[in-house]
RNA sequence: GCCUGAGUGGCGGAAUUGGUAGACGCGCUGGAUUCAAAAUCCAGUUCCUUCGGGAGUGCGGGUUCGAUUCCCGCCUCAGGUACCA
């Protein structure tokens, strides 16, 4: 697309933003101090992963409102903390050294310098000094020593908080672990004895089932495509988030992050936090808390019993078979030789299905009976035992106990095996389908009858501990999550083994730098990467072998937002003085896509080093605003079919056409430059091709709004916004176009609108010859009136970030200030302050113009709002009839109720509307409105 | 299916606690200025109309003097999520 801009000198935008960038960053004008009697405000950006095909116009529009609300901030008076960074271990960097061999690091520089000239053009309040990259080893040390943290710790369920590893220890020394309560998955139970006799290797096995982060052998999502594991919420709907390649479950011994232990903390937590419902629902949704119990049923003819988890204890009566998944450790042991051939047929068949299969699968009901019994746990009765892929192993205990009159699997199951369904509810019709709602009362169920649901499930529970054959329970969706890789381009454990126990390495050696590799993908024997390296350049492996996985990405990202209170200190990973005066973060923007992966993490870690007493905060976002997706707006051409004839938009309905994206640099208001697009080899289809014009001789295209793709060509980088507008143009225009956490397409149409606003205000300054001219007199009360309208109003929009009704009310007051021909240097001084944290770079140029020392509008003092310049003699106002409005009435603001009824009835237009009849009622609302009943 | 949001002119959108629906901007139409254009300025721009007025914020009801706003029932779109027992 390209742009036709004004060309005139008058508002010089290219000389004044290159000039206040240059400024600021000389000065180091927003250097923020750690040390301070202003009041803290920490304001962050979810720090962008550096790509290689850099920014669009999309990427910056949540920096923009961000930087917005900072510089808003400090001429409110807060010492403001603005970071910027990058995340930049990642994937693609990796892939693109395995296809050319260029080092990842090499790779990220590259594009961290393109980010930060694209950024830079935009003018960001960003305190560079403070930058942190996730792939610096100087940030890295502490993520490697926040996993030490982890790993030395354990999750005390009677003190809810991690305790060290060394308490646990020195319990099971004393008492063994029968009086523990922790968040593990050890089973059995040890005594203190029992424990001193353990070899280290026992031990270590035994220490690893408590501590917040482990290594187990635990079924992963394998994405062969990648060559790596990925955590759950890097998977959807059985693809891979990352390339979108089939994911299989496989049994690999890999580290794991205990975030179970937190679930019912993450949970409550979200009840304090100021943000969106949708990202707290997820949220919690992801973290799945559902309350029930579990029961023991026991085997017809064994010992062993099968335990089952329900969040319907109350329907136990309604129990006529048990369906376990395929994978479920007592399969083989319970089924008959009668169905042995048949059960081990179907386990095949469902291992051989991937997590997708499974999914799509959903509506095909299949199962296989083991010819196995349990007794029910009241009655006594025979429960056959089936297996069947829609137990998932991994929730609950892998086994339900199935009550087909009150689950429509169950039902399900039940009605296309042929096993009986039994009712439990009084007066519920069940022919059709199972009753899910909970507003039944019980029967057929011995001492649960006559009970409704809600009491039936407390009974039932009380009954069931009673008896001791299960107790009630709280069960969490949320799984504990994989945090190895098998990856080169992250960061390496601080981990090494010897006899195949690992051992942390010590602090005084952190950090683990990543070592270089021969290549970047796995060794022949299937090890990461990182076993490629050469022994010797592992400086610090005291055993037999360092750890060859690296940590996820979200390693770097759980506690970023700390590094930038303190990003250079070389001693701790923050220090205490910094993270008490900087506490959490006060307003954090960035995009809803995180809502279960990054969020939940970084609110785990932050969880974690709070009970380590590291932070004295437990969330580490206090609120947060998700900005919108900006879409692009493609534009395409429409060929007839099997010619070489193209037809503008507005006739291609008439003919059978193909249509063909036109890369958007040739349009212009859906007008396409058939020449300028005729010379690019994509498009070059245009050549010598004929043409169906619109009446006024031009192609019109047609336009669809799409993710902003190359391939759709429709990306609009900012970069050349910049150079035709201006980043103060850019920045305002992104704001305008529509509440901030709404998505939207792309279009400029409406940019020069914001550029004439700009230029309309730089006139209020200015003469025709552009010299400065303004007066000192005092300002008149018309003036005064326009100037605190927009104070009150910008100022409420910035408070509740609607950014966009805040452009138009500048547009407002600058239209009426023309109009008013205010060339007032008080009035005009305080609107500057007022745009200033829109428009940066003109604001700080008019400031000087005004007679203030450069650069110091950023710290200037926020218009303060005076109500007295708003009090009008007169109102004007409006009449209704029945609700409608007829006619405008101005009377004195301080007439009181009865006069302005009075007034009204005397209007002509009201007499009119009267038709000679009294009014019914007249209600006046004072200074408001008034409304007659006819 | 379930959970969140959202539906307003030709377009992006505004209306903050129920009080003039369509602010502001784009686009469009006319006019001024200009040799001409750009820029700028002025006027108009929801629809219908017999020029009195009538209709109107996804659809159908309701509450109210008054509803884009509150309540009930639907429809559509976007995002998230799912054999979770």
């Amino acid at each position: 697309m390209h742009f036709q801009v004004n060309s005139s000198m008058e508002y010089n935008f290219r000389d004044i933003e290159a000039k206040w960038r240059a400024f600021w960053a000389e000065n180091k004008t927003f250097r923020a101090e750690d040390q301070s009697e202003k009041e803290k405000y920490y304001i962050l950006d979810m720090f962008p992963y550096p790509s290689g095909a850099g920014l669009h116009v999309g990427h910056p529009l949540g920096y923009i409102a961000s930087d917005i609300f900072a510089r808003y901030k400090r001429l409110k008076g807060f010492n403001v903390l603005h970071p910027m960074g990058y995340d930049s271990f990642g994937l693609p960097a990796e892939q693109y050294a395995i296809q050319t061999g260029q080092h990842p690091r090499i790779t990220t520089e590259n594009n961290v310098a393109r980010y930060r000239d694209q950024l830079d053009r935009i003018g960001f309040s960003f305190d560079w000094d403070r930058e942190v990259r996730t792939s610096s080893p100087d940030y890295y040390k502490w993520t490697q020593w926040i996993f030490k943290q982890l790993f030395d710790c354990w999750y005390c369920k009677k003190e809810n908080s991690a305790l060290r590893i060394s308490e646990l220890i020195s319990i099971f020394e004393k008492e063994g672990n029968v009086t523990v309560e922790a968040e593990h998955d050890f089973e059995g139970v040890f005594s203190a004895e029992e424990w001193l006799a353990m070899s280290d290797a026992q031990k270590s096995a035994t220490l690893m089932s408590y501590r917040l982060t482990y290594l187990a052998d635990s079924w992963v999502n394998w994405c062969p495509a990648l060559g790596t594991v990925l955590a759950n919420d890097e998977v959807v709907n059985g693809l891979s988030e990352r390339g979108g390649h089939p994911v299989e479950q496989k049994l690999m011994r890999q580290w794991s992050m205990r975030i179970k232990a937190y679930a019912e903390r993450l949970l409550k937590g979200l009840d304090t936090l100021d943000w969106s419902d949708s990202i707290k629902d997820q949220q919690r949704n992801w973290i799945g808390k559902s309350q029930g119990a579990s029961v023991h049923f026991k085997l017809e003819n064994s010992s062993d019993t099968i335990e089952v988890f329900t969040t319907r204890p109350d329907t136990i009566y309604g129990v006529s078979f048990m369906v376990l998944a395929p994978e479920h450790p007592l399969v083989d042991q319970i089924t008959t030789e009668e169905f042995a051939s048949e059960v081990a047929e179907y386990k095949k068949q469902a291992s051989l299905k991937s997590e997708r299969d499974r999914q799509a699968d959903v509506k095909n009901i299949s199962g296989q009976n083991t010819g196995a019994f349990a007794i029910h746990p009241f009655s006594g009765n025979k429960v056959e035992i089936w297996i069947g892929d829609y137990v998932l192993a991994s929730y609950g205990t892998g086994a339900v106990m199935a009550v087909p009159c009150g689950d429509q699997r169950d039902y399900d199951f039940a009605k296309h095996f042929g096993i009986t369904i039994k009712t439990i509810f009084d007066e519920k019709d069940i022919s059709e389908g199972a009753y899910t709602e909970k507003d039944a009362v019980i029967a057929n169920s011995d001492f649960l009858d006559g009970l409704p649901v809600k009491k039936a499930i407390k009974a039932a529970i009380y009954e069931i501990e009673k008896r001791g054959i299960g107790k009630g329970k709280t069960q969490y969706r949320l799984r504990d999550a994989v945090f190895s890789r098998q990856r080169y381009w992250g960061e390496p454990f601080p981990v090494y083994y010897k006899d195949e126990i690992p051992h942390l390495i010590d602090d005084t050696n952190l950090p683990i730098t990543l070592p270089d590799v021969d290549k970047y993908l796995p060794t022949e024997d299937g090890e990461p990467p990182l076993a490629r390296a050469k022994k010797d350049a592992w400086e610090y492996a005291q055993g037999d072998r360092m750890e060859y996985n690296t940590m996820p990405g979200w390693a770097g990202s759980s506690w970023y937002f700390l590094r930038y209170m303190d990003p250079k200190n070389d001693n701790e990973f923050v220090s205490k003085d910094k993270v008490e005066y900087w506490k959490n973060v006060d307003l954090y923007i960035g995009g809803s896509e995180h809502a279960t992966g990054h969020l939940l993490y970084a609110r785990f870690w932050t969880k974690f080093l709070y009970d380590l007493d590291l932070i004295p905060f437990d969330e580490p976002f206090q609120k947060m605003i998700n900005q919108g997706m900006i879409l692009g707006r493609s534009n395409f051409v429409y060929r007839i079919k099997d010619t070489n004839t193209f037809v503008t938009a507005s006739q291609k309905d008439q003919f059978d056409v193909v249509s063909l994206h036109i890369d958007i640099k040739y349009v212009n208001n859906d007008i396409l430059d058939i020449e300028s697009a005729s010379k690019d080899p994509i498009s070059n289809f245009l050549l010598g091709a004929e043409f169906i014009f619109e009446e006024d001789g031009t192609y019109q295209c047609g336009y669809e709004v799409e993710k902003m793709s190359k391939s759709k060509y429709n990306v609009q980088t900012p970069d050349e916004l910049v150079d035709t507008f201006g980043a103060d143009t850019l920045r305002m225009y992104e704001m305008f176009l529509g509440p901030l956490e709404q998505s939207k397409p792309w279009d400029t149409k409406g940019i020069n609108g914001v550029n004439n606003f700009l230029r309309k205000l730089w006139r209020l300054f200015h003469d025709q010859e552009n010299n400065v001219v303004l007066t000192d007199e005092d300002p008149n009360s018309k003036a005064l009136k326009s100037l605190h309208k927009t104070i009150k109003k910008v100022g409420d929009d910035l408070e509740r970030f609607s950014f966009n009704t805040g452009v138009s009310n500048f547009m407002i007051c600058v239209n009426e200030l023309s109009d008013q021909k205010c060339n007032n240097k008080t009035i005009l001084q305080q609107l500057t302050i007022l745009l200033s944290p829109y428009a940066p770079h003109i604001c700080e140029e008019l400031w000087v113009k005004l007679g203030n020392q450069p650069g110091t509008i950023s710290f200037a003092k926020f218009p303060v709002f005076n109500e007295a310049f708003m009090v009008e003699a007169n109102h004007t106002y409006p009449v209704s009839f029945n609700g409608k409005m007829r006619f405008k009435i101005e009377l004195p603001t301080a007439m009181s109720k009865e006069d302005v009824e009075k007034e009204v009835l005397a209007h002509e237009t009201a007499v009119k509307w009267l038709e000679g009849k009294p009014p019914k009622k007249v209600i006046v609302v004072p200074g408001k409105i008034v409304n007659v009943v006819v």
